[in-house]
RNA sequence: CGGGGUGUAGCGCAGGUGGUAGCGUGCUUGGUUCGGGACCAAGAGGCCGUGGGUUCGAGUCCCACCACUCCGACCA
């Protein structure tokens, strides 16, 4: 190691928003546009969004919901709608006004969230309860005027998918709601590696418009939340708003029960939060767009290049994705970069292990190397993957619940915080202005009332009055 | 939207009291290296964030705007 002026980014535990940042850039993830807000997703995050993509398009699709394209403009009078909707999404709406040099007469807005336009459509298309259920889901970006940004966690432009389904029965819609949901964190443990807390949203908390929204909130590592993912329960109120009727099995004309739910380019804000060291990045292996890479040693050495090409050959043909680079930096310098760029498995062959038919495979996670016979590597690779998996889902566990408590009062609370320990579960007497004053009092906002319930007490954390529910409180990004 | 910081080569930075730009690294070429960010040599690279103003002359002074960043408020 040489030592000098070697880029280096801010350790994490001294300044995490500056480490996330930097990781961020160096990492390859992103550049910045001109407009604020809107960033260039360079080849390495579009990759990890389109792993993310395949295999949540995937889950959605073994369940029976189709892809849709809607329209980027709504007309204003669409919006104007669902007063609710609206007057949550007013102040972060970016307008059209202008068709080349004419003024429109009435003006366009850059969709924030596409619940308007799917309705309109439903409006026009269900009839009949034969045409129930509708599961639409769409895969788009959105604008919403953010006044503060950051890179994955707040774009001004960002990419998701919104799904949004139409149900004869109320029943049917809430089963929906919480199989979505229930998607969404088996998505987040399963193939990122992110362990989630299930739970509803208060009413100060739910999506305009919604009659019950919730949410599966992870850990960061430094104490703070993230909300990966919501899924809203709407009852009727949108069909009314925009006259959806369809005529059921007993000839009566009724409003059908819809939902909505979304995840969106955030989840990478969240990978990177949630496993990322001082080193750099660590990708979950199932959706690393390398997850393997072979760095051949003394490269210009006889044999060397043949027998990495072959190891890649193999590992290819075994559905590992695995890269490799012959570029002619040095070793080090190599070992380094896929650091950073949080590569899961580094592999490396030189001459010492060609002799012996091995080559060295080295973890991400903990730097853990090991020498690796030829003759089964494929198998090798595979069971370290899922090592890798298994040991980013065990630590981030552990951050989770090191950074979880039972909190009794409002101090504590405030203490704890100082402390980054983020998640408070109080108990809650179900009054808004509890739950405004412990956000006035701690900045800790509720994010959420989990479904696993452990009653810690029998008095709200706040007012003291009988309270029969336990909130996560938490400070979100 | 409030408060702080920043904008000069791809990246990191230096450019007292105004005089038309420099260092490190990276990049290109050639050579030596190659198991934890190598070394030598020769090159290329700049509308000094944008727009106004002051001035004979602005990277430098003044005003406005834009972007980035951190801390709040608001939101996925």
């Amino acid at each position: 190691m040489n030592g000098k002026l070697v880029e280096q980014i801010t350790p994490r535990d001294k300044d995490f928003a500056q480490w996330y940042t930097d990781v961020v850039k160096k990492a390859g993830l992103i550049d910045y546009s001109g407009v604020k807000g809107c960033v260039i997703l360079r080849p390495y995050a579009y990759a990890i969004w389109e792993n993310i993509q395949k295999t949540l398009d995937g889950m959605f699709k073994q369940t029976g919901h189709e892809n849709v394209y809607m329209p980027l403009l709504i007309p204003e009078s669409l919006l104007q709608k669902e007063k609710d909707l609206v007057a949550g999404f007013a102040p972060e709406v970016a307008w059209v006004t202008h068709g080349g040099e004419e003024e429109l007469t009435e003006r366009l807005c850059i969709r924030p969230t596409s619940e308007t336009l799917f309705c309109e459509h439903y409006h026009n298309t269900i009839q009949s309860w034969r045409d129930l259920p509708k599961l639409y889901n769409q895969w788009c970006s959105v604008v919403r005027w953010e006044k503060s940004t950051r890179p994955f966690l707040r774009h001004r432009e960002f990419l998701w998918q919104e799904g949004h389904t139409v149900h004869a029965t109320s029943e049917e819609a809430i089963e929906e709601t919480i199989a979505m949901l229930e998607t969404y964190a088996e998505f987040c443990e399963k193939y990122l590696a992110v362990p989630v807390i299930k739970g509803k949203k208060t009413e100060k908390e739910k999506f305009p418009g919604a009659r019950d929204t919730y949410a599966i909130e992870s850990m960061m590592h430094d104490g703070r939340g993230l909300q990966a993912g919501t899924t809203h329960y709407f009852g009727d109120t949108f069909a009314k708003a925009f006259d959806i009727t369809f005529t059921d099995k007993d000839n009566k004309i009724k409003f059908p029960f819809q939902t909505s739910w979304g995840v969106s380019t955030r989840l990478i804000g969240g990978i990177i939060m949630a496993h990322g060291d001082d080193s750099g990045l660590i990708l979950p292996p199932r959706i690393a767009p390398t997850q393997l890479v072979i760095i051949p040693i003394s490269a210009h050495k006889e044999g060397v290049m043949d027998t990495a090409q072959n190891v890649k050959t193999r590992l290819l043909t075994a559905g590992i994705r695995a890269g490799m680079d012959i570029s002619d930096q040095t070793p080090g310098w190599k070992f380094a970069e896929y650091e950073m760029k949080g590569v899961p498995l580094r592999l490396e062959v030189g001459p010492r292990d060609i002799a012996e038919n091995m080559c060295v495979v080295v973890r991400r996670d903990t730097g853990e190397k090991q020498r690796v016979s030829l003759d089964n590597l494929e198998r090798e690779v595979e069971s370290l993957l899922d090592a890798v998996h298994d040991g980013l889902l065990e630590r981030a566990r552990l951050n989770l619940s090191e950074r979880t408590y039972d909190a009794f009062s409002i101090d504590e609370m405030k203490e704890k915080l100082d402390n980054q320990i983020g998640f408070a579960r109080a108990m809650w007497c179900g009054s808004e202005d509890c739950e405004q004053k412990i956000n006035d009092k701690t900045t800790l906002r509720s994010r959420c009332i989990p479904f696993e319930q452990t009653k810690i007490s029998e008095t709200c954390v706040c007012c003291g009055e009988p309270a029969d529910k336990m909130v996560l409180f938490g400070l979100q990004y």
